[in-house]
DNA sequence: GTTCAGATGTTGACATTGCTCACATTGAAG
DNA sequence: CTTCAATGTGAGCAATGTCAACATCTGAAC
């Protein structure tokens, strides 16, 4: 499923992608107390103390990852958009961030979760401040009267509502059946927010 | 600062409440990492093993402390909606949820963790469902034609904006000058969510 | 009041982890 | 071919979560 074949030489020759990209796994099927460093080590085939020719830190590794799945999510948010109606997609970018967020829950809160230190590593800021500046411009175009408020409270939405389905606060909804709602409450929330004089 | 004196006797006579206590100490200052077993027994003076007599597992004391969260946040959100008009609890209550996220980031994020297994654990769920109906309720009146979408609207609005903040996510606005954005964002939502035919 | 059974605490140990240091191996530039 | 920086190895340290065997206390029954 990588292109990390471990061929028994002495030097991997990309230790460091194969690395993120075994992070990424160990961490998708056992969230982040499954993520460790000699673990990963293992599963790369490698000394434990590899890894850290790479990565001063458990943390900066892990800081990788969540910029990694930045760049997912800024993929999947984008797709959404393409080919909608300007004015439908910020609801369209709204559902497929909810989705991104039920797909991977663990990548999603590990993205979230800011222990990890989110304004030190300069690719995570980046990689964060693109998936945010996508869905706020959307946002943005929705009440062109006070744009900024519009994206904070839209961006604000979205997260709170994945949350929210992720830890199963919502009685009796699951990501299994989620969809619909998340659907409805989307659109309500576009509307509502939408421009405010519409006639 | 708290009730627990170490007192060399061989039964401490209320490990659990002092344990409970120290690790939410343990928690302020120095977040989940600072958060060890040991560590928690040395600061309530006490064998290492001890815990281990009044909790099964380190996410169990976790847990326990996630629910001591919720009773405080709760307590703080009551708070605020005493002695207000009733079509401005829900303002008043969005923005002490906000601000509690704020002046306790560490609590709070742990409170959502949820790598913590809400679920399983019936008092912690317990707490968390009174915390989410105090605001639903509040939320669900601002819009009595559908106030389960309301309810969830809000919870999300004020979570994710929590989130937001927390994270610094929000360029030049962090903790210190929330206040006057928070105040504007809930009266904004407040008006466009709530009951959607003032007239 | 003595006794005895839980409940509660202690000691010491095991496996595992993050991380570091001294050393080994390599590929590439001169 | 030599050399050197980059990369990987192995052994080891301090710390952690957890457990089992043992010690001590407390309260209820006699």
């Amino acid at each position: 499923m990588s292109t990390s074949e471990p061929s028994d030489r002495y030097h991997h020759g990309d230790l460091r992608r194969a690395l993120v990209e075994a992070a990424l796994e160990l961490l998708l099927e056992g969230g982040t107390e499954a993520l460790g460093m000699r673990e990963l080590a293992r599963r790369v085939g490698v000394s434990s103390a590899a890894p850290y020719r790479h990565f001063r830190d458990k943390q900066a590794l892990i800081q990788a990852v969540a910029a990694a799945g930045f760049a997912l999510f800024l993929e999947a948010v984008e797709a959404a958009k393409a080919g909608v109606a300007v004015d439908e997609q910020f609801g369209a970018m709204a559902e497929a961030y909810v989705q991104f967020a039920l797909r991977y829950p663990r990548l999603y809160k590990l993205m979230f979760s800011s222990e990890l230190g989110k304004f030190e590593d300069k690719d995570l800021r980046r990689a964060a401040d693109a998936a945010y500046a996508s869905l706020a411009v959307a946002a943005a175009k929705q009440d062109p009267e006070a744009p900024g408020e519009a994206a904070i409270s839209a961006w604000a939405f979205v997260h709170g509502l994945s949350m929210l389905l992720l830890d199963e606060q919502l009685l009796g909804v699951s990501a299994a059946n989620a969809e619909p709602l998340v659907r409805k409450l989307t659109r309500r929330h576009a509307q509502r927010f939408g421009k405010p004089h519409p006639g």
